[in-house]
DNA sequence: AGTTTACTTTTCAAAGC
DNA sequence: GCTTTAAAAAGTAAACT
């Protein structure tokens, strides 16, 4: 009877051990990436939601906590690339995405896909445009996006596309290369998304 | 454009089947020409054939799994060739090895243009998966038949999963209507 | 800048780790 | 879970010319 209680103690100690990992690493991620307090608590949430409904098994610790973090980014309308989060967290790129889509789905998220106006007040602010651009960006992308040009393509890269168009358009030029380092996309993906935003916005 | 159903093409087709007789790997990947053979990365021995071209995995129990057939005639003639192969090598090989197919890989076109957004919420996100961060396609899992969909925006799609022909013009037909009764195909 | 190659997603069997 | 095989869809990416 003592070794049960002893190992019910040992359990339930790993277990505290455990969701303090997870609760920290939240932490750690969410001061790399600059996400607000609400993000965080979003984040533990989410993770301890995981854990109740046993969506850990089978997966690690590091890799659940990425992914909600990933989601609480997202559900409080400030997203994160998989590609910035996998920078500052401790597993690939891909378990991110595939640890993501499976606790949005077994919880129920309900997560809509991630609009890319919600990355234009950042990047153009890490950018130094202006309001008027940050403005300029957000009519392209809806404009565009109305005529269905924005299925199956990157939300960074359409971005990053409608931020370099609107710094022309209100002559406070950032270059491809600059607007492609923010958003982490590369050169040619924003020039292909821009030449069909341009077309559809019928500016020649 | 035309019926959707008339874009149906058949892409890739996976039986499996077995010879009924325990295999020696290394004296076949030896004497079968062109045959891979690395037990270290995988358990199987891979054998292409040409015409028609396919992959076939032929493995120590004698099980064998084809790929790459473009219909189910070509994985019976695909096959054919390989219980042949290995009857040259002085292999017993069964008569008539039953093949079971696996899953056929089809694709189509709805020959409009999909606004996938407007789709990810019309089917309902519990009901799909669209991540265009990660994948362009957006992923939809029918009961029945019972196959998995990938729709694109620019209307194409792959249907994978299906056991027969059929469960691609069933599919096309559900995800057809489907889509016309929440007023999604038109515009 | 254009081309080629390659990776993302889904499906499925096989044997073994 | 992973490993290998094939195939399509379309987007993104990297290595070359």
């Amino acid at each position: 009877r003592l070794r049960k209680w002893q190992e019910r103690i040992r359990t339930k100690d790993a277990g505290e051990r455990n969701l303090q990992f997870a609760l920290s690493e939240i932490d750690r991620m969410s001061s790399a990436l600059g996400v607000p307090r609400s993000v965080r608590e979003v984040a533990s949430v989410i993770y301890r939601r995981a854990l109740d409904d046993d969506l850990i098994r089978g997966r690690s610790i590091e890799g659940v906590a990425t992914a909600a973090l990933y989601a609480a980014c997202r559900q409080e309308g400030i997203p994160r690339s998989l590609d910035e989060v996998a920078e500052v967290a401790r597993v690939e790129q891909k378990e991110i995405g595939r640890t993501y889509r499976y606790i949005a789905q077994e919880l129920s998220l309900g997560l809509e896909p991630v609009d890319p106006v919600q990355y234009v007040p950042r990047f153009c602010s890490e950018l130094g445009l202006s309001e008027e651009v940050e403005q300029k960006t957000r009519e392209i992308i809806e404009v565009t996006a109305e005529k269905g040009m924005l299925s199956g393509k990157s939300p960074t890269g359409y971005a990053a596309a409608a931020i370099y168009a609107a710094s022309l358009l209100c002559n406070e030029k950032k270059t491809q290369r600059e607007v492609a380092e923010v958003a982490q996309v590369t050169e040619v993906t924003i020039r292909n998304r821009y030449q069909e935003q341009i077309e559809a916005l019928g500016i020649h | 454009m035309q019926d959707p159903k008339e874009t149906i093409n058949i892409e890739n087709v996976v039986a499996s089947t077995g010879i009924g007789q325990e295999l020696d790997l290394q004296s076949v990947a030896m004497d079968l020409e062109g045959a891979d053979y690395d037990p270290e990365q995988f358990p199987g021995l891979v054998y292409r054939t040409q015409e028609p071209k396919s992959a076939a995995l032929i493995f120590r129990s004698g099980k064998i799994v084809c790929t790459g057939a473009k219909s189910t005639d070509d994985v019976h003639e695909s096959l054919r060739i390989v219980f042949d192969k290995l009857r040259d090598l002085e292999i017993q090989v069964d008569e008539d090895p039953e093949i079971v197919v696996q899953n056929i890989v089809t694709s189509a076109d709805l020959g409009r243009n999909l606004n996938l957004n407007a789709i990810a919420i019309g089917l309902g996100l519990e009901n799909i998966e669209y991540e265009p961060e990660q994948f362009p396609g957006l992923v939809y899992r029918l009961d029945d038949p019972d196959v998995v969909a990938l729709l694109f925006g620019s209307g194409k799609l792959v249907i994978t999963g299906g056991k027969e022909p059929d469960d691609a013009k069933k599919a096309v037909d559900k995800i057809v209507s489907r889509l016309e009764e929440l007023g999604l195909l038109d515009g």
